[in-house]
DNA sequence: GATCGATGCGTATGAGATACGCTAATTAAG
DNA sequence: CTTAATTAGCGTATCTCATACGCATCGATC
């Protein structure tokens, strides 16, 4: 279905020269308005509720007007997933490698918080487009700078990258359905799943400071498994 | 759209007791079977090729039969990805909790590369059901055994689950297409992402030890960092 | 002002989910 | 053995969507 997404995603990379006025009739509509209406409206009421339909109303404009700018809607939403990547201020540099990532996790998950529907396409297969190839380099740079081999330097943002995407799931849920434990109020559940029912018994749940911010808790850790590995991680001329 | 998805995976979970015999016609379809066909469309050939025809067809029976078992499609993806969750042999006993969250994320990985269309519905909105409560259950019973506060074993696990998760992207893609990194054929890339550059400039991606297993890797630092963690908690009662 | 080439978009098509209501198959009651 | 009760199977009709096709329109260029 997904025919040529990567042209789709990369060709305006290089601005088209030579070209100052073509004829034909200007476009009123335009890629870029069609993706943010797009996105508006999934940010707003989710992915679900973003048809072609609804998008040509908001931009006042028919249906199959759209098609001129965007081959389909697959493509449309890797489109709206690609700029979305891409809308967030760039990160300022940092000296240490540790403070640069959290800084780096917390910028993806600010992203993602404000764009519940893009992180089921994140975990899709997909292209990768300029937005997200931002980020990826970003981060490759900041364990490069740390002396480490490129493939473990990748290795290493896989690390940290899969734990913020994975992090993120109860996270986002949560805002909408704060009982990811009501399923515990079922008279099978309390004997089948003694320790998710000790959990609740404890009581402390809603006002952990551990769960409160579990996000940056095991980002810690990812973090803290990383530090042991660059301290000893066999370096090539021995002690200095 | 999603109606009652808790009465949904949980009603099941008692046996419906005295009733032997029921009167009307017996039924030859069942939630099971129809469930069952759906997931290996969805194995074979992707989710999106899941339709209620297709079902039908399938199971030899008309599409509308398949509404007097399963309340609608949606109902059914979540059925399905429970039934998934569900489909594993369960984990024997460990001495070590490092070597039991090893052995958890070894098979949830497993479960998700044997059905990779479950991986963006796990980061989706969902309920969870009795197949996905195991885990958590058998992860919580790991850490709180060691000794760690309810709270901050959920935390624990919530940073496991998080990396498995997020970590399995890029290795399901890979799977389908393994050229990540096709985006950097694109001449405006190169300059746009010198780390990503100098990456792929570094030839050994393809045969390096350290991506090959990047999915222990990272499970490995996650793990590192649990392990200090667990080490230089505070304790109620001091040093023995 | 005639032509060209792109845009805007109405209409038609086909896929997909599902509401409704009828039919068929059993069991239980008389 | 009827007959009523109850539940499964499913054809048809509808509604929502994505999208192919082709015509109309608009400006720039010649």
């Amino acid at each position: 279905m997904a025919g040529d997404m990567y042209g789709l995603l990369w060709e305006r990379e290089l601005p088209v020269e030579g070209r100052g006025r073509r004829p034909g009739r200007p476009s009123g509509l335009s890629r870029e308005r069609i993706v943010a209406e797009a996105t508006a409206i999934a940010d707003a009421e989710g992915l679900h509720q973003v048809s072609m339909k609804r998008i040509a109303d908001g931009l006042d404009c028919g249906v199959m007007s759209l098609y001129r700018h965007v081959p389909g809607k697959d493509e449309l939403v890797a489109l709206m997933y690609d700029a979305t990547m891409a809308d967030a201020p760039p990160l300022p540099e940092f000296a240490d490698w540790r403070d640069a990532m959290h800084a780096w996790a917390m910028a993806v998950r600010t992203l993602f918080r404000a764009h519940p529907w893009a992180l089921p396409l994140a975990t899709a297969n997909h292209m990768m487009g300029p937005g997200e190839a931002y980020w990826l380099d970003w981060a490759l740079g900041v364990f490069t700078r740390t002396g480490l081999d490129a493939d473990v330097s990748l290795a290493a943002v896989l690390a940290v990258n899969g734990y913020v995407g994975g992090a993120l799931r109860p996270e986002l849920q949560g805002q909408d359905d704060p009982q990811w434990f009501r399923f515990m109020r079922h008279p099978a559940a309390a004997e089948r799943f003694p320790n998710v029912q000790r959990l609740i018994d404890s009581g402390g749940i809603a006002d952990s400071p551990v769960l409160k911010d579990s996000f940056e808790f095991g980002l810690g850790l990812v973090l803290d498994g990383l530090e042991r590995y660059i301290e000893t991680r066999p370096r090539p001329g021995g002690e200095p």
